[in-house]
DNA sequence: CATGAATGAGGCTTCATTCAT
DNA sequence: CATGAATGAAGCCTCATTCAT
C-alpha cells in the first residue's frame, strides 16, 4: 500500500531551452494580463510555462525585465500587420476595416487584461510607458490620422482635428475591448449581444465622423 | 486613587470620535485613487487620516472592507446630484449638460485615479463589482438612458439603441478623465489644449447623435 | 494527552520599544562578529534580540544599514575613552598602557570576530570602509602617534616613523586578539599561556622601540 | 545509421582531461582568494577555468571539497621550498632572508585574499583549519622556530620564547601583506612607499630581536 | 478609544547541486 | 567526459493584521 519510491523523481523537465523564453513570455502575458505588474507572481507564471521558479531567471533578469520583454517582443510586434492590410477603397471603408481588424485582433481572452494593464500601472513605470508609447501607440495613432486626414481632404469625412478624433475612436474601441471580456456583471448593460458590439461601435464612429448634414436641427446644437 | 486630570488635555480641540470613519475614508480615497487597492498601504491611509493604523481597525474590519465602505459611502451618493441638475432644455442640452457635469466632478486630482481603479481592480473583487454595477453604474445608465430615449424620440437624435449610446458615450468620457490627468508622457498626443477637451467630446458626442441630414449639404454648423 | 490549547497565544512579546534597537544591535554585533556580513543571517539576529524576523526592520532599514550602524554606535564610542586614559607617564609607560588598554578592550568574547571582520569584509563595501577609516582608524592612529613621536623626541624610543611604528604595532595587537579567541587548533602554538599574551606583546613592543644600545652588537643589523 | 564524423572537432587542439582538476583548481584560488569561501561562486570558477559548471561537479564532490583540495594541492607545496633556501648565513641574516622571501611569495596580487581567507573563513571549517595548520602552519613554524633558537643560542638575538616571536613574526608579516593589498583608503596610512614596506618590517623585527644593550636606557623598558 | 510595536506569511531573488542529453 | 538547463532551498524584505498598553 505504501509507495516506497515516493521521491522518485520521474523526468521532471525536457530540455526545450530553444522554447523556453517564449513560453515563459506567453504565460507571462497571461498572468500579468490577469492579475497586473504587481499582482502577478513568478510561481504562478512559472507554473503555468511548466518550469520552476528559479528557471526565469536563467531568460530574464528580473520581474521587471521580464515584463519589458513581454511589451517588447509580444506587443509591439502586432502594430505593424494593421498598416499593411488597409490600403485600398474610401476613407470609410478604411475606417472600418481599421476597427474591426483591431477588434478582431483584441477579442481575444487574454488582450483584455492587457488593455487594463496599458490603462493602469504602465504610467507607474515611466521608462515602460514611454517605450510603448514610443513603440505603440506613435505608431499605430500615425495609421489612424491618416485615415482620418484622409477622409477630411476628400470631404468623406466632417471638419475636424486628427487628433481629436484618434483620442475618441480608440477611447471607444479600447473601452470596450475592456468591457467586453470583463469577467464580471457587465460594467455596462451587456444586453447587447457580444458580437453585435463591433458593428455598434463602427456605426457610432461613422456616424460621428460623417460630414454635416444639411443641418435641420442643426441650431439647437451651439452651447 | 484615580487622577482624573492628570494629563491636562491639549485644550486645542479633539477630533470628535464620531469623525474618525469619514476622515479614515476620506483618505483612503486618496491612497486607493493613487495606488489601487493592492497597492494602497494602510500605513499611508493612517498618515493621511492623522491616526495610527491600529485605529483604521477599530473602524473597518480589513483592507476589503475599508474598499467596500469607500465605494459604499463615497461614490454612490455622488450620482444622485446629477439627475436633479438635468432637469429641462432639448435632449442635446440636456446630453452637453450631463458631459459637462460628469466632466467636471472628475477632472478634479484624485478622481481619475478611481476611473482607473474601476477600469482595472473591481472585477477582481466581483461582490464590490456587482455593487458598484448596481448602486452606481445602473443608476447612472439610466439617467443618461432617459436623456437618449427622449431625444431619439423627440427626434434631435437619429434611432439608435440606448443601451450603445451610453455604452459609447461613457467610454469616451470616462476614458478622457484618464487619459487627461495621466501624469505620463500622455498617451494621447497632448497637442490639444487641456480645457477643449470637454468640448471636443460634446463635438464628437453630439455628431455621433445627431439625426440623419435631410440634406448633404448643410451648411457647417460651425466647428 | 493532546495539549487542546496548543495555538494558545501567551504573551509573546513584551513592550520595550527604547530597548529595542540596542537590543538589536547587541545581537548583531555577535552574529556579525560570527558570521561576517554576508554570513549573517537577519533570522538569528532577530532570534538573539529575542524578536522577530520583522521587527528589525522597524528599526533598520536593512540588513546592509543595520551593519551601518553597529559600526557607528558601538565602534566609534570606544574610542575615545582611550584617549582619556592615556594622559601621564613616559612614553613606554604610555606605549603600555595604550596596549593593555586595547587588548582588555578586545579580549572578550565577541571581540575577535569584528577584529576579523574589519580585516576581511569591510573592503567590500567601501563606503563603510571609509567611514571605519575616518571614525575609527585615523582617531585611533593619531593617539597611538602621538605616543610614539613624544618618545622618540624624548630620546625614550628610537627614532622610526611614527607612521611605521603604528603599523606594525596595530599588527601585532589586533592579529593576536584574532588568533587568542579562535576556536580553532590555535593559528599560533598555544603553548603559551593566554594570560601572558599580552606581556609578550608589551614585551616584543618595547623591545623593538627602546633606542639604540649605546653600540654593542649594533653593526650585524645592517641591511 | 550512425553518422561517426558528423561534428568535426575543432581540430585546435583539446585540453586533456588530466589537466582539468588543475585548471578548476587555479581557478578557484583565484576566486576565493577574491571573494572568500561562502563568496565565491561556482559559476565564476567554471567561467575562468573555462569549462562548465557541470564539470566541477565530475572532480570535486561539492563546493567545500573544491575548497579542501585548493588548501591541500596549492597551498601546502609552497612551504617546503622556504627552508631550502634558507641555509648559511647568521641568524639576523637568516631571519631577513626569511621575511624577504615570504614578502615576495606574498606580495602578488591572489596572494593577499588567502591571507585573508585563513585568517577569517578557515575557522569556521575545523576539519580545514586543522589540516591547515598541520600541514602548512607548523612547518613553517618550525623553520622559522630554528633561525630563532639558532639566534638565541648564538646571542645573536636576545633571549626570548621562540613561540613568542615566531607569533609576533608572523603577525607584522601576514597583516601587512593583507594591507599592502587592500583596495581600501588604505588601513593604514599608506603615505609610506609600498616598496618600503618589507624593509621596515626587517627593521621592526630585527630591532625587536637584537640581544640588550649594554643597558644604557634599559632602566625603564623594566616592565 | 487609540496607539504603534510586533508579528509572520508570502513574494522576489540567488546559487549550489542535479541530471537529461 | 562534458554540458548547461533546471531545480528548490534559503535568504532578504514588505505589509496586513494583531494586541499589550
Amino acid at each position: 500500500m505504501s509507495e516506497p519510491i515516493a521521491h522518485h523523481h520521474d523526468p521532471k523537465w525536457r530540455r526545450l531551452p530553444e522554447e523556453r523564453p517564449r513560453q515563459i513570455l506567453e504565460a507571462a502575458i497571461e498572468v500579468f494580463g490577469e492579475h497586473g505588474i504587481a499582482g502577478a507572481k513568478l510561481e504562478e507564471i512559472a507554473a503555468r510555462a511548466g518550469v520552476s521558479k528559479g528557471t526565469i531567471y536563467l531568460y530574464f533578469p528580473s520581474k521587471e525585465d521580464l515584463f519589458r520583454e513581454v511589451v517588447r517582443q509580444i506587443l509591439v510586434p502586432s502594430i505593424a500587420e494593421v498598416e499593411r492590410e488597409l490600403v485600398g477603397g474610401s476613407a470609410p471603408e478604411q475606417m472600418e476595416r481599421y476597427l474591426r481588424l483591431h477588434w478582431s485582433r483584441f477579442d481575444r481572452p487574454g488582450t483584455a487584461g492587457w488593455v487594463r494593464l496599458v490603462f493602469t500601472e504602465l504610467h507607474r513605470h515611466p521608462d515602460l510607458a514611454q517605450f510603448y508609447f514610443d513603440e505603440v501607440i506613435t505608431k499605430s495613432n500615425r495609421i489612424l490620422g491618416d485615415v482620418i486626414r484622409r477622409g477630411v481632404s476628400l470631404g468623406e469625412f466632417r471638419p475636424l482635428e486628427p487628433v481629436v478624433a484618434i483620442s475618441m475612436i480608440k477611447a471607444i474601441l479600447l473601452t470596450h475591448v475592456l468591457w467586453s471580456q470583463a469577467p464580471m456583471p457587465s460594467t455596462l448593460g451587456g444586453s447587447r449581444p457580444r458580437g453585435a458590439l463591433i458593428d455598434d461601435i463602427v456605426d457610432f464612429v461613422l456616424h460621428a465622423l460623417r460630414p454635416q448634414a444639411a443641418a435641420p436641427v442643426a441650431a439647437p446644437v451651439a452651447e
